[in-house]
DNA sequence: ATATTGACTGACCCGTGGGTCAATAAATGA
DNA sequence: TCATTTATTGACCCACGGGTCAGTCAATAT
């Protein structure tokens, strides 16, 4: 019952090739050959599973977005408090399994080619709004200003998407931990060094240790 | 005797017609052939006076890059005090004639060939020190503690390259007013709003608009 | 008038990358 | 056992993009 079929499998395993070669070689350098090179198919083997080299990178990075989701998810679950929320979303935006260069290159890559690409362009605005509107749920609930908590929310989310590019260029590249110390300046600076705010980071950042733990 | 040849011409028509193209088709969009239409000159004729595409889009990154630094200098030579060197900095980052999509699009597709072109990798190092040494110097003379000032340069920088991200992108994009105004309220919370920073913010905002005013 | 130089181009070459197709091999079912 | 689907592939096609080349044309120099 549970039994995948051929197809699925194979569709799966050329999704996830074609995300590792696009964030090795970008997009320019993700050809059909080298992603069937990857899996050791033949590159009409990937046609025959993606009719369109359009359609095996959407599934990519449909693929990779999905990852990123689901650890968000997990973290989010096990947050209980409004701080604990959104230290869920920072600790998910900067997990060990994620915040690295070559996931860094595949996004940039595929922000690079949104205006051309309206596949593109409709999932970068869903990765856009569920971060955005995350944090911003989140804030409101710490700071009664609806508007201020856009604010604060659209300034966190300006922060990591500059993380993010500079991780993928690796030019003034954070690493983890100064991304973080990063933040958290901005969020005292903005917030001030409450202890319930403290505990959460704490708190969060305990569980994201046990979770990357439980990955390794 | 400034008689330019006509080879010197030609070639500073090609990388401008580089840079819009780029600007609108991406990288992979910009072929000799798109380049050579948009000047009325021939395929040939661009490898006549570039010998290699690599050269020209070289070239054309370059004459960006070196539009926006006259324009910073401009700027520049105009403040006095450290914050009005400061907002100097920024207001060249936000003018009118270079906050464009456009811009922004060829500055994404170039950040996204980074970590498979060195010399992209090179210029992107260039811009990206003298942004941050800038910024730097002018916050150590307002916040003496070189470390504070480090990580507030690198926090304005970070913020910067994350909404140019976004105007590239389209997705969040945030119009010229908005990004000040976003910038002005981190700006606000970590330094205060004391009388300097606010006049040096609307002096060199009132030397923007007429310098604006002047280039059209 | 002629030689020389430099601007400019059409035609061509070649590699590559997306996509098609028909054929073969393996699995599945009747 | 035979039929039918399904997996997989090599060979091929076509368009396009970078780059070469030989040669035309106009200006200048002698």
């Amino acid at each position: 019952m549970g039994r995948k079929s051929i197809a699925d499998i194979r569709r799966t395993e050329l999704a996830q090739a074609a995300f590792e070669v696009l964030a090795e070689h970008g997009l320019q350098g993700t050809t059909l050959q080298r992603v069937a090179a990857h899996t050791g198919a033949s590159k009409a083997s990937v046609l025959h599973y993606y009719a369109t080299k359009q359609a095996l990178i959407e599934a990519a990075l449909r693929k990779g977005n999905s990852t990123l989701r689901e650890e968000a998810v997990l973290y989010m679950r096990l947050a209980q408090t409004p701080w604990e929320r959104f230290y869920a979303i920072i600790e998910a935006n900067f997990s060990p399994t994620t915040y690295l260069p070559r996931m860094a290159h595949g996004w940039v890559a595929m922000c690079a080619e949104v205006p051309h690409n309206p596949q593109f362009a409709r999932l970068q605005r869903v990765i856009y709004r569920r971060l955005n509107g995350n944090l911003r749920s989140a804030l409101i609930a710490v700071e009664p200003d609806a508007d201020a908590a856009e604010r604060g929310a659209n300034m966190v989310s300006l922060l990591i998407d500059g993380i993010w590019l500079r991780l993928g260029m690796q030019v003034g590249g954070l690493s983890r931990e100064e991304a973080l110390d990063h933040l958290e300046s901005h969020l005292a600076q903005r917030y001030g060094t409450t202890p319930e705010r403290l505990a959460a980071r704490a708190r969060m950042a305990e569980v994201a240790a046990t979770l990357a733990a439980k990955t390794v």
